[in-house]
Formats: structure tokens, sequence, C-alpha cells
DNA sequence: CGTCGGCTTGAGGGAAATCAAACGATGTGG
DNA sequence: CCACATCGTTTGATTTCCCTCAAGCCGACG
């Protein structure tokens, strides 16, 4: 069933955002980065001007705030395409490190405008991408305003779960999870002492374990139940999830 | 000096996305609707298919969330497109209302579609659009996470003030905020009596008065202190703005 | 005049931050 | 093989910010 590629679309797109895949795909084949863990794909204010795929492994789109904080705004997986901004945005106020070690493809900013100028399908995937982030983010904005620390930190396991699983990635309950307990807190808005009360709180009460860069998840109702606010209608009645559970 | 209506965008597509623009009201001129404070645009899960742009008022993006809770997850001021997402996502989970009495103009999802693949500078304005909000959603997921009551209410009055500038619809410190207390509660994720107890500080310290239905900023840069971590770069050396205040 | 929605203020409690310190792995050099 | 430093994790004690609960106030309106 390839149509878990794009969970969210409409279905009537599916061939065009797929061409639209393939050539955006094709036109970053050429170009490809391998980047350690904390390394930045670009700092800051770079001036950047090239748009990313994730080829294998995680990456981080964060922002710097205060001593030595930081914010992760996002955090992609293999597949997800990042960077689209700057396309059309001036200035970027993000940086975008990897968390694992990971391989991006990537292409010129203005190749890949006028490619989309020119086929349609690659401004709908494009633009696929901006929409599934953004309603990524409503999700994490109504997190971090209405969830408690334990529905931050169970939504953002079974958002993660969900996105490999869609991808293929991930068949059981487990799947490598490359982040400290800081970062889960960089993430979450909580601070470390806090995530890690919490995972052990998950822990002892069998929903999930994270330990060692891995996670696993033995109890996914009881995940979806603390972290049922916070979730949108789609993610609420995925129906081939309750089977699995 | 017309560059303001989109300030972060990338000069050189200044052209392109004014044309875009133009298109855009052309293609919405011939439906409007008026809507009432409170009322729906449209609701959770309704099928919409149009994209619509606010013409006149102040309109909302919000999603229940529990006992008669709602996040309000965006605000949206004259100028501003909203439901592009409408015409890549399947469904919606959120629901749009009027803050004040509201006139949208509209037009259908397939139409601006087929408008979008045939002239690239509608897509643009389109995609400039997701980018923005994408922004916008950034820096409130950093408030939401990092900063505490105080520096999300000046943050999110700097933002109406900015961007009610940009347009020309203030000139001074003042403008009306067509918002109750609980309202602004639902956006900042606060509760009443505490956005309460906010305002009044604000006020005590001569910082800004939010009373009626409209807001005054007597210290702009007392409220870009209060709320500095949570600005991204390019709001924290807007040159125009030191200038004014 | 009573009711209703929105604003205001007070008292008490709870979730998470902060401060502080120890523990366990891992690696490095003597 | 043993210091020893480093990085991430773990646990405890205290404090703070904000929520909850509760009640009074004000203007609008029938």
């Amino acid at each position: 069933m390839p149509q878990t590629e794009f969970p969210l679309h409409r279905p009537e797109l599916y061939e065009e955002l797929c061409d639209g895949e393939r050539m955006v795909v094709r036109a970053m084949a050429e170009q490809t980065r391998v980047v350690a863990p904390r390394e930045p794909v670009f700092r800051t204010g770079e001036s950047h001007d090239h748009v990313y795929r994730v080829q294998s492994g995680w990456v981080a789109r964060s922002r710097n705030v205060g001593e030595g904080r930081q914010q992760i705004l996002a955090v992609f997986l293999p597949g997800d395409i990042f960077g689209v901004e700057c396309m059309l945005l001036a200035r970027q106020p993000e940086a975008i490190e990897a968390l694992s070690v990971a391989s991006v493809n990537h292409v010129d900013a203005g190749q890949l405008r006028r490619l989309a100028a020119s086929d349609p399908a690659v401004a709908l995937r494009l633009m696929f991408q901006l929409g599934e982030d953004e309603r990524r983010l409503h999700n994490w904005v109504i997190g971090l305003a209405r969830g408690d620390a334990e529905a931050r930190i169970a939504a953002m396991l079974l958002d993660f779960w969900r996105r490999l699983r869609h991808r293929g990635l991930v068949t059981d309950d487990s799947f490598t999870l490359p982040m400290t307990q800081q970062q889960i807190g960089d993430y979450t808005g909580l601070t470390v002492v806090h995530v890690n009360r919490v995972l052990r709180r998950l822990r002892e009460a069998q929903l999930a374990t994270v330990r060692h860069g891995s996670a696993a998840l033995h109890d996914i109702q009881g995940l979806r139940a603390m972290s049922r606010e916070l979730l949108d209608i789609y993610e609420n009645d995925a129906p081939n999830e309750t089977a699995e559970a």
C-alpha cells in the first residue's frame, strides 16, 4: 500500500504528488552530504540557498535562545524535505543540525524554483511538505500550551513511531531514538531533570522504555490515552494503529 | 515604500510576489462573506474546499481541546491568506472563527490550484503565505516552550502591532484588539485569571494598556526586552522600529 | 431590577524549574 | 591497569510560576 507514504494527502493528488517526489529526488540526486551527530547542515544566519531532503538518519531544526539553551523546532526523518523556506524568505533564524549520522541530498534553491515553475507536480510536492510541517507545528503548539510533561513526551514518541512506520522504517514497537535526554528536553520544552523523571515514570508504568538511544513503546494505547488531548482528529482514529496495538 | 508589504521576502521575488497577490485578489474578488464575532468561517471537520483571504477584521484558527477549552493556533489579519492547506490535505482538524466582524474573500480550491499550476506567481504567493505562517508558528513554539506569561503576552502584542503596521493599518502605538482576555488566554496557553494579572502588571509598569478591545503599547523597547528571547533574529534588529520607539 | 458575559482580586495547591550532587559509562594518557 | 576527565543519566531538596477554586465587581441589556 504505497498510499501510506503521504498519509494526509487528498487522494486525487496522489499521482501528482509521487511525480513531484520523483522529480525532486532526481534533482537532488547529484549532491549528497554526510553529517556527523551535532554537526550543522547549516548555521543560523548563514546564507544558505539549498533545499534538502533526508536520505538517512535524523536531523533537527533548532534555534538558540538565550544562554546556551536551544529549542528544537522540528525533527526531520528520512524522506522529509526541509529548507523550502529559503526559496522565499530572505533570512533564516534557525540552524539545522544532525541528531545521528545523517546523509542529506540537496539542490540549489533557484534551480528548484525554476523546476517548480515549470512542473506543477514539483510545486505541489513542496507545498505538501510545507502543509505537513504546518500541521505538525499546530499539534506541537497545542502540546506545549495544554499538555503536561507526560503528555508531551508520549506525543513525541508516538509521532516519531508513526512517521517511521509510514515509511516502512519500523515494523514492531521499537526504534532507535538518537536523542539525548537533554535534546528531548530541548524539543519538549522541559529540563533534563524533568525529562528523566518522566521517562522513569513511563518505564515503571510499562508504557515505554527509552534508553541508550533507542525507544520501545510497550503500550501504544496507554501512550495515546496519555496524549489524547494533543492528537488531532486524524491521529485519534487512525485505523491500522489500533489493530497493531 | 511598498516593500514593507512582504517584510521577510527575498528582494528579487518582490515583483513576482505582487503579481501573485494581484492574481489571487482578482480570483477571489467575486465571492465575499461577512462573519460576525464568534461565527465560524468553517467548522472542524467540515469538508471545506475554499481558500480565503481576510479583507477586513480579525480571524482566528483554533482547535478544540478537551472540555470546552480551545487553543487558538493563529490569528489572521487583513491581507492574510488562509486555508491553503485544504488544497493539499484531506482533513482539517481546525476551525476558523471570526474574532471581530470580518469580511473574507474566497475562491474554490480546485480553481486556485489550476491557477497556481498555470501561473508560477500565484504558486509563489501561496507558498510565501505558508512560509510566513510557519515562521510565526516557530516563534510561537519558542514562546510557549521557553517564555513565561509576561514574555508571551508582550510577544503577542508586538506581533500584532508589527503586522498591522506593515500593512499600514496602524501608525501610532495603539490599535484595536478584538479579543477577550479569555481568547488571549486561549492563544497564549494561559488561564483568564493569569492573563488578567499579567495585563495589570503591564499596565502598572507603563508598558502597555489593554482594555475595552483596544491595546496601546507605551514602551515598545520595554516590551521587546520582556520578550527578547522569543523574537527571532529578524525581529530583534528591525531598524525602523527602534527609530519609532 | 435581575441576569449575563467579561473583568478583577484573593487564597491555596501542584507541576515543573532550579540548585546541588552523585553515578555510570567511555575514552585517554601515564 | 589505574587515575582522571568527560558526557549523559539519575536522584533529592527547595523554590517559583501558574493553575484551580472561589467570590466580588462592572457594564450592557432585556
